[in-house]
DNA sequence: AACATCGTTCAATACGTACTGAACGATATG
DNA sequence: CATATCGTTCAGTACGTATTGAACGATGTT
């Protein structure tokens, strides 16, 4: 019996894939998960492609994106040549590497944005017009880039998303 | 002048407009944020419009957007038919009200989803075969849930993102 | 009163990207 | 060795949705 059979869970599997997909993650990815983490056994990518009425193609590339972020396991069974899945329940963790995975670049992308800004701000031999304007703001930038690194490392934070 | 005359500004522009867009929040929502946030003086529809090379239309409707999650404010000058806005920089308030925004209803239709399965697996005659385990999964997330929702309220993250 | 100048709306469209599925290499099986 | 069974890849497509822009009502102007 396929856990999608059950209409209740079923109704998980659609939930999260909306959320998901709001996310901007994909819909098959919160879909799988859910699937995944509602089956009592591992499941293979033929499972999830029979049981959720995707492709084999999505079923693979998702399995290895969620496996990444350390939402999903690969198990092995003995005997088996097929690769079997189940879903991980440390959320907090998981959560903590998509958004790392999908900030990650912005976060140092801005920062190298703002380090620029300073340089040729100072460089300036006349300043511009509206100098002082231009780095009150981009000092307040600064700040609250800073306010999100030192709320993203604080211990109190990991222990409640633990 | 227009502040999108300035290449560096420009840049910002850009980024900003990326970070929105990957976030799901539409490209011109993070452009026309920084545009504003590095303007000195108000800017009115057509400003935007012309400055950022979209039409009045969008101009129009993600102004409001914004205004609604509190990053930008309407001001008036007076003699001026136009409306005017400025950005603003209480970054930490802004992200709140995004993200309440986009993941409010999610986390209630979780939190209704779970209550109907839990009175479901409860009320069950016969349990059904995986009973045991299925509760446990559903435990787990409303765990998971209330850890959220603490974080959320906690007067340390809310002062780290004041 | 006629005209001009706003902002808003919403059907049509353009656009990015998530998803598909056929082709492929790799590995087991007989 | 031939065949079957896996998982992976990637060009093509389908799909949702962000964006447009013409039409409109409202409001100010002469």
């Amino acid at each position: 019996m396929s856990p999608s059979d059950d209409p209740l869970i079923r109704r998980f599997v659609e939930e999260a894939g909306n959320t998901t997909q709001t996310l901007g993650v994909g819909r098959v990815a919160g879909q799988v998960f859910a699937y995944l983490y509602f089956s009592p056994e591992p499941r293979s990518l033929d499972d999830l492609k029979e049981g959720l009425g995707i492709s084999k193609g999505s079923a693979s590339m998702v399995v290895r994106q969620l496996e990444q972020w350390g939402a999903v396991q690969r198990v092995w069974i003995k005997g088996d040549r097929k690769d079997y899945y189940t879903a991980n329940d440390y959320f907090g963790r998981m959560l903590r590497n998509v958004i790392m995975d999908v900030m990650g670049k912005r976060l140092s992308s801005l920062s190298e944005l703002l380090d620029a800004t300073d340089a040729q701000l100072n460089a300036q031999a006349k300043p511009v017009p509206n100098h002082a304007f231009l780095q009150s703001r981009v000092k307040r930038l600064r700040e609250f880039q800073g306010k999100v690194q030192s709320l993203w490392g604080n211990p109190l934070v990991k222990v409640l998303m633990k």
